[in-house]
DNA sequence: GTTCTTACA
DNA sequence: TGTAAGAA
């Protein structure tokens, strides 16, 4: 069996994996994977999706985790995920104001202090 | 022939 | 989880 423009059907899936067609669809009854469909309602798996289906395999038959606990892990991750994101926003925007504050403060400095000129008045 | 839904052991 | 029936 080929993949075709980058999808595969659950019949695919099944055989790569090693597991029955029942099972994927209980994943995503489960809501652990959301395959499109097509205009007849045939589910679509995508290269992550079958990435994600080994980690379900990978926790339930190694870690013992049910599918409930999977899907909370897998919420998390993408949780994570995003703050990272932010994180990561959040720390150039730190760096950029950092550099320009230094930048202000050294430009103080190198100004020439004005030149002080004494002015002598003759009295009579 | 493949996939979908539903159902049952 | 595996298997099966009936429809699409």
């Amino acid at each position: 069996m080929k993949r075709k423009n980058g999808y595969y059907t659950i019949g695919m899936v099944a055989e790569i994996l090693n597991v029955h067609p029942h099972t994927l669809r209980e994943y995503e009854r489960e809501g652990l994977i959301k395959p499109i469909r097509t205009a007849g309602n045939i589910r679509l798996y995508t290269d992550k999706d079958i990435e994600d289906i080994k980690f379900i395999r990978e926790m339930t038959q190694e870690l013992g985790v049910n599918l409930a606990g999977v899907d909370i892990i897998m919420r998390m991750k993408k949780q994570i995920e995003q703050l990272h994101e932010i994180i990561e926003n959040l720390e150039k925007a730190l760096r950029k104001r950092i550099e320009e504050e230094q930048a202000r403060k050294s430009s103080l400095v190198k100004k020439e202090p004005a030149h002080v000129v004494e002015i002598k008045i003759e009295r009579e």
